[in-house]
DNA sequence: GCCGTTTTCGGCCCGACTGTTTTCAGTCG
């Protein structure tokens, strides 16, 4: 049983506990519990014993007590139980925005309303009215809902989003009121998906800022409207919640609308232990503001230095800041190279020569072209042939290029039985071999970590690209003991790739941190198949950044010379 | 259910908006 799935469960528990009308403190105990296992480095299904991991945060006796049972036995008692209760249908109510647990049972209670089909038919016929507190306008807001949950119940990954925020963003500066504006919530944060777009303005009239934001052309309809709080769904589908403050407000409101909601917490109850009262206007000894106009002045009043947002989610940094022992993240300007692209030798739209022309105008020195191999499928992948012509080529094409240089690399494809599609005297002659499983996702756990595993063993491979397999919201991470996979770098001096292809970010934050943990060394690359997808080194920066990695994680950072000898060729 | 340099009992982050109410409960972030 996963972390995942075990937190699911923990989940699962909150929302019946919460229908079921239990201590609102102990449902928040389960959810702070299921946070905690969403953001553990470590799969707790590994460790032998895992109190030696030492305190877990929110997970007291009993939560630790049903932790074992699930994964000794795999099944939970408690578990089972609540879900017999009658309650426990409904928590399919609780995804409808605007439904709650309270409404949840109210309907139940009175109607015998247990699914979402029954909610909808009695709400268009009129029969929620009347129930204590739901109105005509509840009814409208319940039939909405369903249909946003229909059409939308996914979240948005990272790279979709972004450009549509920032155009949000664009419009919005178009009112001269506006004083000073910023993303915040998950989006800066960088999480790999978001749910909505959230957007903060500071601005001495804030009427008028609400007014613009409803009038946007990208606005479908109005969720809701206030002084300071607006919320509009979009017509790319996705919610943006835009909030106004005054000006000497904005840095308290900042760190308050971006979260994590988990990192808020903590830094408040840091707030109440020096008696002071942090919310989204400042920081407040009883009356006596004492902080809010910036982030940096927030966190000072806790006693903590900055903490960069990406690292914002209660998942160690806040001991770290204490400990004066915060990461130095690394920064997209530490980037010296790309390590992994395409060109039009294989599936990519660009020359080789277009692509090192690109790179060099970004900054970088030095650019690595992994095309694909033949195993692919992929017309054009590279046989031996035309990898030895690719080579001579870019030999050639390095003769011509000042203060930069184009690396003969290759993306390998590791076949089912671990053996590459390229035989290793010719992978010899390159300045990188990138190793990638592209085929046969379906293979066992054991298959497919002994497949990989015996590529890193090989000599001639450097690094293993999109680790994981996966991509976000269309397929599952193949099934890999990815600790094993760590380890065998470890053993072998190898590298894993961080893949900032936007559906992939692969490897995730978690795993990324786990590499850091394990001392494995990451290249952060595009995997660009044009010159456009250069820019992704953003979202691969943002990844790296919510893993925790310095620059000197990231083999890209050293400059040609040093990796060379890394990589010893 | 969790947690503790005020506490092993008695707290648990804080505020805006909506819809339903005549002062507030529910929901959300």
């Amino acid at each position: 049983m996963t972390n995942q799935e075990l937190a699911q469960v923990f989940n699962h528990i909150a929302e019946i506990l919460d229908i079921q009308g239990e201590n609102p403190f102990k449902v928040r105990a389960y959810k702070k519990a299921v946070q905690t296992l969403e953001n553990l480095t470590v799969q707790l299904s590994t460790v032998e014993d895992f109190d030696k991991l030492g305190k877990l945060p929110g997970i007291g006796d009993a939560i630790n007590k049903k932790i074992r049972e699930l994964l000794e036995t795999g099944n939970l008692k408690y578990y089972e139980e609540l879900k017999k209760s009658e309650y426990a249908p409904l928590v399919e109510f609780l995804k409808i925005p605007g439904v709650g647990p309270k409404h949840a049972r109210l309907i139940y209670d009175n109607l015998g309303i247990n699914n979402v089909t029954d909610l909808e038919n009695a709400a268009k016929k009129g029969k929620l009215r009347g129930l204590f507190g739901l109105g005509e306008k509840t009814e409208e807001n319940i039939l909405k809902g369903v249909t946003q949950v229909r059409k939308y119940k996914e979240r948005f990954p990272l790279a979709f989003i972004y450009p549509k925020a920032l155009s949000l963003v664009d419009e919005l500066k178009k009112n001269k009121e506006v004083e000073k504006i910023t993303l915040a919530g998950s989006l800066r944060r960088m999480k790999e998906t978001i749910a909505d777009v959230d957007i903060l303005v500071s601005s001495k009239n804030p009427e008028s800022i609400s007014d613009t934001f409803v009038k946007l052309p990208q606005v479908e309809s109005v969720i809701a409207k206030g002084k300071t709080k607006t919320s509009i769904l979009t017509r790319d589908g996705f919610q943006s919640d835009l909030r106004i403050v005054k000006p000497d407000e904005f840095g308290a409101a900042q760190h308050y609308f971006t979260g994590s909601k988990a990192h808020n917490i903590r830094i408040r109850s840091l707030g109440l232990q020096k008696k002071l009262k942090v919310n989204e206007y400042g920081v407040f000894k009883g009356k006596k503001r004492i902080a809010g106009k910036n982030e940096q002045e927030v966190f000072k009043s806790v006693g903590l230095p900055y903490i960069a947002p990406e690292l914002r989610e209660d998942w160690g940094e806040i001991e770290m800041a204490q400990k004066k022992n915060l990461p130095h993240l690394v920064e997209l300007k530490d980037i010296k190279g790309d390590l992994h692209v395409h060109s039009d030798w294989s599936d990519g739209n660009n020359s080789i020569q277009e692509m090192a022309k690109e790179a060099k105008k970004r900054g970088y020195r030095y650019i690595a072209i992994c095309d694909h191999t033949t195993a692919v499928g992929i017309t054009g992948g590279l046989d031996e042939k035309r990898l030895v012509k690719q080579i001579d080529l870019i030999e050639k094409i390095n003769k011509n290029l000042k203060n930069f240089t184009v690396l003969s690399g290759i993306e390998v494809d590791i076949k089912s039985n671990g053996k590459l599609d390229l035989p290793d005297e010719i992978l010899k002659e390159l300045d990188l071999v990138v190793a990638a499983v592209h085929t046969k996702f379906s293979q066992t756990e054991e298959e497919m970590t002994q497949r990989i595993i015996k590529a890193i063993e090989n000599p001639v491979v450097d690094i293993i690209a999109h680790p994981t397999g996966r991509l976000i919201g269309k397929r599952e991470p193949y099934h890999v003991d990815l600790d094993k996979i760590i380890d065998c770098c470890k053993a072998n001096n190898k590298f894993l790739e961080l893949n900032a292809y936007p559906e992939r970010l692969d490897l995730n934050d978690i795993n990324c941190r786990k590499a850091k943990e394990k001392g494995v060394k990451i290249a952060i690359s595009t995997d660009a198949h044009n010159t456009r997808h250069l820019l992704w080194m953003t979202f691969g920066i943002s990844t790296a950044k919510r893993g925790w990695l310095e620059p000197e994680d990231v083999i890209n950072t050293l400059t040609l010379n040093q990796l060379k000898k890394l990589l010893k060729r």
